[in-house]
RNA sequence: GCGAUCAUAGCUCAGUUGGUUAGAGUGCCGGAUUGUGGUUCCGAAGGUCGUGGGUUCGACUCCCACUGGUCGCCCCA
């Protein structure tokens, strides 16, 4: 056969144990933040129906989703015609690598609404696929950490994420922010600057603020069809800064004429109010030039950013009030976060931010000597496993520097001897490979000594 | 989808205006040291210089194409 080079695909990753140990960490601590807060479980496929998973992400999101070939003959039946690319894929391809949680989700809750309690709070972490061009901070295949709360229009439940968002980084320690804004504020100000219909556009262009500043965002707005008069009174908005409060205030009065804007501010008053009940010590700041790409926020938006190392953002979310209608279920309000599990592994990698402990599980190696040494050893190999203590036994004969050494690159704390010596007089010896200090033990005193 | 940049030993990298047999560090293997490692010393193995073409007496070096990595744009965790 020939030679295969070894390779994974673009934007895809191995782990090696090190790694999966610190990412274990990571995804343990956040899960049991989640299940503390009385979140449960669930898992959705890999695979969805393409139906499923098209049109939800906006026009962008539908060229990064990862499609799956029919299996089979897949061209039987369809006529390639003048086809392009694009109108050929819905003949041959009817599945497709799921692009986020939120969507399955909301195909989850329509499914099994009966089996289900309302208001229903899951998390879910597994990874998404999309076909974007990798970079820093961003891969083809990451996993994300979901929480929703589905079929309540209460605020306490925006409130709610926040504090959650706010615990699971004083966990990992890192200096973050929380930018919140609402959709409705959004309507609201392309409602007065009388360009409702422009709400995309300029959701999308004013996202940008931080990144291209602000002749950027004018120059997209232009572009996009958006006269002189209303990006003139677009400006204010840019301008204005201040405390959370003196932004509220700020657009109260902007938003006289807008029922909409009045609506978001009740909304985003609401939800400070119980946030401020909540004693959080994250920042949590108003920012009106939050928008955000996905097309399904109807409410309230999050985004968390790190203060510490400069990537995208670490979390973002928001409420959606119709996204299982689309599936059949109106009247379903919902509101989630989702956390970037890889690039809070990015960061704590680049800031040292992992705890120390995060070594190799592995206490005890026992040296192999040879035939009769190894039923030796491995009877006391068996009593520490059943004391719950990591250990095993080196597998081949071989010199013993090399087994010291295998124990040194392992990090492995303790190595055991037990060779003739040991076996007549029905000891251990055990040795500390920081100190190199050795001393002969019993089984009992093994199992007693604080490994 | 667009752009920039890089590709030499398992890993990190040198390699002169284009010139004989492509080097170092580290790791690996063996030995000094057959029941004692992380230090030291000695030795050995390891390369189609990303792939394919072109220029040249001669290419790791120059040119073109392709592939792959990294980083930006779009978009996003």
């Amino acid at each position: 056969m020939a030679n295969v080079k070894p390779s994974i695909p673009k934007g895809t990753r191995d782990f090696t144990p090190t790694e999966m140990v610190r990412r274990n960490y990571i995804l343990n601590t956040i899960r049991s933040i989640f299940e503390k807060y009385a979140y449960l479980p669930i898992e959705t496929p890999s695979i969805e129906n393409l139906s499923t998973l098209m049109g939800k992400y906006g026009e962008e999101g539908d060229r990064l989703i990862f499609k799956i070939l029919n299996s089979g003959d897949f061209l039987a039946n369809v006529d390639l015609g003048n086809k392009t690319a694009q109108q050929l894929t819905p003949l041959i391809c009817e599945k497709g690598l799921r692009y986020d949680l939120t969507v399955p989700f909301a195909r989850f809750i329509v499914q099994h609404q009966n089996e289900l309690i309302f208001p229903f709070k899951r998390y879910q972490m597994q990874p998404v696929w999309r076909a974007d061009r990798p970079q820093k901070g961003r891969y083809r295949e990451f996993y994300q950490c979901d929480i929703d709360v589905i079929g309540s229009n209460s605020m306490l439940n925006e409130a709610e994420l926040i504090k959650i968002t706010d615990e699971v980084f004083n966990a990992f320690k890192l200096d973050t922010v929380i930018k919140v804004n609402n959709r409705k504020i959004l309507s609201g100000i392309a409602e007065i600057i009388s360009e409702p219909d422009k709400i995309t556009t300029i959701c999308t262009a004013i996202d940008k603020l931080d990144k291209i500043g602000r002749e950027g965002v004018l120059n997209e707005l232009k572009d996009n069809g958006l006269t002189d008069s209303s990006i003139n009174k677009l400006m204010p908005f840019f301008d204005f800064s201040g405390t959370n409060e003196q932004k509220l205030d700020f657009l109260e009065k902007m938003f006289i004429n807008s029922e909409i804007g009045r609506k978001g501010i009740d909304e985003l008053r609401s939800m400070l109010s119980y946030v401020d009940a909540l004693t959080i010590s994250t920042p949590v700041e108003i920012e009106f030039t939050l928008a955000r790409g996905l097309n399904y926020y109807t409410g309230a938006i999050f985004e968390v950013k790190c203060k510490q190392v400069a990537m995208g953002s670490v979390a973002g979310g928001g409420r959606y009030d119709d996204l299982t209608s689309i599936f059949g279920l109106k009247n379903m309000s919902g509101v989630g976060i989702s956390y970037g599990a890889e690039r809070i592994y990015d960061i704590l990698l680049e800031c040292d931010g992992f705890p120390t402990s995060l070594t190799t599980p592995i206490k005890v190696l026992f040296i192999n000597f040879g035939k009769k040494e190894e039923l030796y050893a491995l009877q006391a190999v068996q009593q520490l496993r059943n004391a719950n203590i990591t250990c095993e036994l080196y597998p081949d004969n071989v010199k013993i520097g090399k087994q010291l050494n295998y124990a040194n690159n392992k990090a492995i704390p303790f190595v055991i001897m037990a060779g003739e010596n040991e076996i007549k007089e029905n000891c251990f010896t055990l040795k500390n490979m920081q100190t190199g200090e050795q001393k002969k033990v019993t089984i009992t005193q093994l199992l007693e000594y604080k490994l």
